[in-house]
DNA sequence: TCGACACATAAGCACGTGCTTATGTGTTGC
DNA sequence: GCAACACATAAGCACGTGCTTATGTGTCGA
């Protein structure tokens, strides 16, 4: 199951932090690892498993690899959270709607 | 974080099942054990990680104990992904200015 | 009060996860 | 070509997770 990848990927404060900071913009590897402890391995293996979740996309430029976020898998968590619209706070009803949209 | 729990709770396929069905409607425990070949330990510890996630909330009902989806834990969720806003397809972005608009 | 019921908790075990160190693969510039 | 670089992969290990069986806790009806 793809969303079951997804929140697995995202169960993870490393990678998510490391999500929030392709948000920011585009990043080789490298770039990715300044100020934030973690050793050349790991950051290669979370950044697999936010590719494999399809959260993230590669993209090769010389002898860097630049990664990026990938839309295709925030549109599935939005469709995801679009089947319990019910249940949301009237306070973001708005975004619900969009995400509704989104779903078709 | 509470993210990491909320998170890590949906990254469990059963979790993600269960959650599902009281997004039905509110059940105890045995109800959500129907057609769901999981033993009864299993199934209050896949309740005590969603109840701790906060997207879960209980009742007692006498000697049940009646389950219902939580809108906070729901909420988390909406308000992290509207934080990638940004990577949502062009014509979603539109509406969602507009819509901010109307909320104000 | 006592047995049946609904559910929670404890302990143990197989398997998954995220780190480490070591090494492999591809690219660049001299 | 070859050394340096950027990144991926492999193997091993500590710890987490989800299941099981066994037992505890609270509630109900007779």
């Amino acid at each position: 199951m793809i969303e079951t990848d997804i929140f697995k990927a995202l169960a993870d404060p490393t990678r998510r932090k490391v999500f929030e900071k392709l948000a920011g913009g585009s990043l080789n590897a490298s770039a990715l690892r300044d100020g934030m402890e973690i050793s050349q391995p790991a950051m290669s293996q979370h950044l697999a498993v936010l590719r494999g979740a399809g959260l993230v996309r590669e993209q090769r430029q010389g002898r860097f690899v630049n990664y990026e976020v990938d839309p295709d898998g925030i549109a599935s968590i939005g469709t995801w959270l679009a089947r319990y619209r019910a249940y949301w706070p009237k306070r973001i009803e708005a975004l619900a709607d969009l995400l509704k949209d989104m779903d078709q």
